[in-house]
DNA sequence: ATTTATTTGTCACCATATTGTCATTGCTTT
DNA sequence: AAAGCAATGACAATATGGTGACAAATAAAT
């Protein structure tokens, strides 16, 4: 069975936001089309996705800031930027954050199918697939279950558990900034969400305490860090 | 991925302050906008910028006073000046200040970008990047995780720790005044911030013996100096 | 050259903020 | 009603920044 892509398009003009995710959906993908970057963000963070495309210029929330925001808790995902012709192409060059391709509008199906499948190509090789196993050092962890095992022994993870697992997972051995997670969980960084996450961040040390080669340390006043 | 610029909008019109930083934030740069010298310096201090655009004319604190403070810390950084119009004293006196260009208002966001990109095009290559890992001799800093490193000794600073080596590693080989530290990093210049800024080369210099050709220096009544 | 004042170096300790953890509560689902 | 989950309260442990005390170094005054 070929793995299905998920992939989710940010685009505020409802026209072409429906033609290109219907054509999306044609090709096979499964896609989300989302109409500004705030529900974008929310989305994006909700579920897990192979592949974003997203407009520049949006109401609400522009273009470049989602991205900053998705990059804070996913700095892998390949970000395909829609951008108006009327910026240059240098211009943009030299500026970008983070993004793994450019289009201009107008453009036609075939043009974003080829970058698409150009930029699936290029990152297949460290493949870690949102349905495939995560591996954990010796543990092993299904997301879609949300079970976290090795060799015999076996838990199911509640969904917050598992959601925190999989973003300190996404930023292994690197920071996984306090304010991010908890905006991407918890949806708001206040003070009574924090002493929550660090609850949760107890209980995951405790599943993870398996192989003791594994471990969360905190980075005081920043965040917690995956060591595998 | 290329890396995003971080720029420092500092403008007392708001008008014109949130017409500007939009405008360069779709164009993909990360832009901060501050409505006040007294701010934008804090702000400055407080993050890593690659470039700071801002007005002469400002009530709390004037352009010039304000970019003479910022050289005090850091004599790399591009700062192009907003001139209310050709005054030939102010611009002479900026460029004495270490300005990299000028734009007299009004001005038109392509003329603002253009500038940007040569000064960025000039400054590129000596690329010391933010997020780079910075080299003191052997050792080698992670200002990021706040990492000292060197072969298998490693040590994780404190923020402060961390803020005070960042200083001293961008005045390294010349001096690092103290109230130019002690504005940057604690706010305020007062005889018990000094206490314990010494307090805190201390800690540093024991960090740094690990690399015996490193040291930092003491100017008597002036400041610091970090030899590499 | 000697004394005095100022600045700097460093140690040990304290106050505060952050983080760790357990037990309990309240809510939702079954 | 029972079970599972998330949130919260309470308190312990830890990290950080700051302070006091005193020694040492430097500069200035005599």
């Amino acid at each position: 069975m070929k793995k299905e892509i998920k992939v989710l398009l940010v685009e505020d003009d409802s026209n072409l936001g429906l033609i290109t995710s219907d054509y999306l959906k044609a090709k096979g993908f499964n896609c989300k089309w989302e109409i500004n970057g705030e529900l974008g963000y929310r989305e994006f963070v909700k579920n897990q996705y192979d592949l974003v495309i997203m407009d520049v210029m949006m109401p609400v929330k522009d273009g470049f800031s989602t991205a900053k925001d998705i990059r804070g808790i996913d700095k892998k995902v390949p970000i395909i930027f829609l951008t108006a012709k009327s910026m240059k192409e240098d211009t943009l060059k030299g500026f970008e954050i983070g993004a793994d391709d450019y289009i201009t509008k107008p453009f036609n199906m075939e043009e974003l199918t080829a970058r698409i499948s150009a930029i699936l190509k290029r990152v297949s090789l460290d493949t870690e697939s949102r349905f495939d196993d995560i591996k954990i050092g010796k543990l092993t962890f299904n997301p879609k279950m949300q079970v976290l095992s090795m060799d015999e022994f076996s838990v199911n993870l509640t969904t917050k558990e598992s959601d925190l697992l999989i973003l300190l997972y996404k930023n292994k051995n690197d920071i996984l900034e306090r304010d991010h997670a908890l905006k991407a969980i918890w949806g708001d960084d206040n003070y009574f969400n924090g002493r929550s996450m660090d609850v949760y961040i107890a209980k995951l040390r405790k599943y993870l305490k398996h192989d003791e080669q594994i471990q969360i340390i905190n980075v005081h006043g920043r965040g917690f860090k995956l060591l595998t």
